[in-house]
Parts: structure tokens; sequence; C-alpha cells
RNA sequence: GGAGAGAUGGCAGAGUGGUCGAAUGCGGUGGUCUUGAAAACCAUUGUACAGCAAUGUACCGGGGGUUCGAAUCCCUCUCUCUCCGCCA
């Protein structure tokens, strides 16, 4: 959510940035000015009205005290048009914040300037690509067959137990995944971020928080009878560890790293989208978030993007980094980098993570703050980033490693399977 | 699931209708003392909105009500704790 001293301040520049992502904002900033006029107004209104009855209040109770039943009285009587007042006035103070509030949470985040211009996937700009394409011999299989011919994840049984996008994973397969979050773990501790295990299910200050409520209320699963909803990443109950926290300008960086598994309902996906692991409705996700300084976040999302390089080049995949396009990009989000993996049999780039800074917005939600300098309260910016999705990894690693011997497990991963090689 | 108790500032914990934004203790910050530290002592120490400021207003789990006046009384919701039951 974006402050309203930002829109106050910095409206026409703000109007022209919102203008990349494809939203107009020009009509509700107006709203939003107005409405605010009117919010200060009605409130100071109300403020004099208060006054003057708490002044009232205080002398009927010197009044009592005295003895002068009479002259209590008639401040009583006082009283009557300033209580009609303060009612009349807080009501509309109610409605005009719920308004303005209502106007304000619709509003995207304003994309940062280095963001690309751009409507679709095809305007992302390709910052690097590294890493070679394997050459597959002819025999080679995308992953779903490669799952199927060593037994490593059944689709259809998930689909028996729960439905489409449910996999289970078997033997081999189970193994790796476990070796992939034990991984990421690892290296994420290494790099100083703090291992939680949050809550898989989040209440609905939590969604509104990071953003995925209201707008986005469809994405998510919904247990209705206690109102709590399945967590689409490890963002929603890690960042919210922050709501309503100050935190010490010294704690700075705050790094955490969660496993969690991953709801989403994904409604309206289909075709090769949703083949094999290229989408499903539970999947696991190591996800690193970060607190920073204003000034700092910047540097800090490049070092979360170098952070995720990093897995990639040790887990032997080809990969890309794309700077998402302004029409591209997440609601919440300032500037996004994803990271795509080449998927050799498929021959598809899959996204397998997604590193953005959200700058301010979503800690305005959350009311996140730090102290600084001068002890003032200040929004502080969050960060986050998957380090990694492990479904299309694994795709991945299948399809590139594959030969016709097998499939071969990246070295770096060998400690953690137990197995060089899956045949 | 049944019965009961409770929710107050960073924490602990007073406060049952007026002078309470809230005693006291701990913690934090600044200072005095000290070669330095500890101890002791002194001072200070919540958040938000409006305002250049002085200041005003709101907030004692959330919402509503009674009253001239509510942390305090009433209604309601949420959450927590204790005991019993069930159970990984």
């Amino acid at each position: 959510m974006l402050q309203i001293n930002y829109i106050r301040e910095y409206r026409e520049e703000a109007i022209t940035k919102l203008a990349k992502r494809g939203f107009d904002a020009k009509a509700t900033f107006e709203d939003i000015v107005a409405k605010d006029d009117l919010r200060k107004e009605t409130q100071n209104k109300l403020d004099d009205i208060l006054a003057q009855s708490n002044q009232i209040a205080k002398e009927i109770g010197a009044y009592f005290k005295n003895g002068e039943k009479e002259k209590a009285e008639e401040a009583k009587a006082k009283t009557v048009t300033l209580k009609q007042q303060s009612k009349t006035l807080s009501e509309k103070l109610n409605q005009v914040s719920d308004d303005l509030q209502e106007l304000l949470i619709h509003i995207p985040n304003v994309p940062n300037d280095n963001v690309p211009n751009g409507k679709t996937p095809e305007d992302n700009e390709v910052v690097k690509e590294e890493g070679d394409i394997p050459k597959l011999h002819s025999e080679a299989l995308p992953h779903w067959e490669l799952a199927a011919k060593y037994d490593l994840i059944d689709f259809e049984l998930g689909t028996k137990i729960s439905g489409a996008g449910f996999p289970v994973y078997k033997g081999k397969g189970a193994r790796l995944q476990r070796a992939l979050i034990n991984f990421f773990l690892d290296r994420n501790t290494e790099a100083g971020y703090l291992e939680v295990q949050p809550p898989h299910l989040v209440n609905e200050a939590s969604g509104f928080g990071t953003g995925q409520l209201p707008d986005k209320e469809g994405q998510m699963y919904h247990v209705t009878g206690d109102n709590l909803y399945l967590i689409p990443t490890a963002e929603v109950p890690v960042t919210n560890i922050f709501r309503d926290v100050i935190v010490k300008s010294e704690e700075f960086p705050i790094k955490y790293t969660a496993y969690t598994p991953c709801f989403r309902r994904e409604a309206g996906s289909y075709g090769k989208d949703v083949r094999g692991l290229n989408r499903l409705h539970q999947f696991d996700k190591v996800e690193i978030v970060q607190l920073q300084k204003p000034s700092d976040s910047y540097q800090t999302l490049d070092e979360m993007v170098e952070h995720v390089t990093e897995l990639l080049k040790d887990l032997e995949l080809p990969f890309r980094i794309l700077k998402l396009c302004g029409g591209d990009m997440s609601f919440t989000s300032a500037l996004t980098y994803d990271m795509e993996v080449y998927s050799a049999a498929q021959k598809r780039w899959l996204e397998v993570s997604s590193i953005s800074n959200f700058e301010s917005y979503q800690a305005n939600r959350l009311k996140l703050r730090y102290k600084d300098e001068n002890k003032n309260n200040v929004l502080c910016h969050t960060l986050n980033g998957s380090a990694l999705a492990l479904p299309r990894i694994v795709a991945s690693i299948l399809e590139n490693h594959q030969d016709e011997k097998g499939i071969r497990i990246p070295k770096i991963l060998v400690p953690y399977t137990g197995f060089e090689y899956i045949n």
C-alpha cells in the first residue's frame, strides 16, 4: 500500500511511473487526495468538539466535588449538542477513512525506475544467461516420462488421493526432494539467513499484510470453517513475523529462510503449462526473506539474486535472469528478477525463482517500521525470493542430466541424496 | 468437545466511574560518581492523526452501548490460560 503522504507529495511522478505497469492512477489519486482532505477536515472538527466535551466533563466533575449541583446540571445541558455533533462527525470520519483505505489498497506498487517498459512476458529483459544447454541423445524424454520410467513421481496416485496437481514422490524421487530442501536450507543458513518453520495456514490479517488479500483471494485455498488460508508461499507467514513490529536499525539486515509446502489453486491454468511438474497445486519451496533499510534495499536485492545464481550454478543447470517489465510484475513489487532454468527435453524456460523488492509497500500494510538515526519510525523495505522452488528444479535436473544410462545427480547434491545416479 | 479464569505500556504488574496515557518494579536511553566497569543516585523512556510550533485528539485485545465523563459498568466477537475429556 502506498503512503498517502507519498501520493500527495509525488503525485505526478507516481502517475507516470504507474503507467509503466498499465495502471492509470490519475482519477484514483484525485479521489484519494480529496478524500484525505475531507478526512483531515473532519478529524479536525471532531477533535475540536471532543476537546470541548472533555473540558466540560472536567468542569462537571469539579462541580460535583464542590457540591454545586445546579451548576453541574447547567453544564450537562451544554453537552447535548456537542454529543450529537461528535457522533455525526465520528461516523463521517469512519466512513471517509474506510473509503480512503479502500482506494489505497487497490493501487499497485510504484515500479522502480529500472523496470523495463512492456506489457507481456515477451517484454521482460534478459539480463544474464549462463550455463550450457545440453545436447540430449535421441531417446531423451520429458521429465514426466522419466518420472514414470524410474518410478520417481506418481501423478495418477496423487490424483486419486487429492486431485490433479498433487503428485506423490516416491523412492529416489522423494529422496531427491529431501536432498534439495536440505541443500537449499544449508546454503541459505550459511549465507546468514535464520532458518524458521512457520505455520502453513495463515489468518486474514497475514494475508492482507503481504498483499494476497483481498484481491488475490481466489489464488489461495481457504479453510472456511476456521477462516484460515493455506499459504501460497512462505513469504506470507515469514514476512508477517514482523507485522506490527518496530525493529532497531542496528538489526539490519534481517534475513530469514524457510522451507514450506506451497498451495495454489491455479484456477484457469491449462495445457502444457500444467504438464508434469510444471505447475502444481502443492509444491515445495525454500524461501528467503529480508528486511532492510530503504537506502540499502537495492543492494540487498542484487545480493539475493547473486545468492540464487550460485545455487543454480552449483546444480549445474543452464539458467537465465530476467528483469520483469512493468506489465508482468506482481501487484506488490517495485522491481522483480525472475530466474529461469532451461528444461532441455521440453525445450522451455521454467521459472524457479522470483526475487523482488517490495520497498515499503508491504511494510505499510504490515506496519513494519524501524527507528532511524533521528528516532523517527520509518517503514522498512521488504524483499523476498525463492531459493528455490523445487518441482521445476527437479524437472530440469531430470531432463538435462539424463543420458543413456539414467539420470546423473549434480555433484553438489550427492552427499544429500546418497546416490549418484537414478537408473 | 465440557467447565472456569483472564486480556493494561518492551516485560512483569497495580488500577472497578472523574484530577489515569495510566502507580510500582524490571528493562532501555542520557547523566553524576569511577582510571574503567559494576553498584548507587538523578533524569528520561509508547503509538498514531492534525499542526511550523505551542498544543489538541485517539488508543488499556476488536467492535458496539450506558454516562456530562469509561482501563473501570453492560452487550458482543476474538484470543489466551487452567482443569476435565480426546489425541500425534
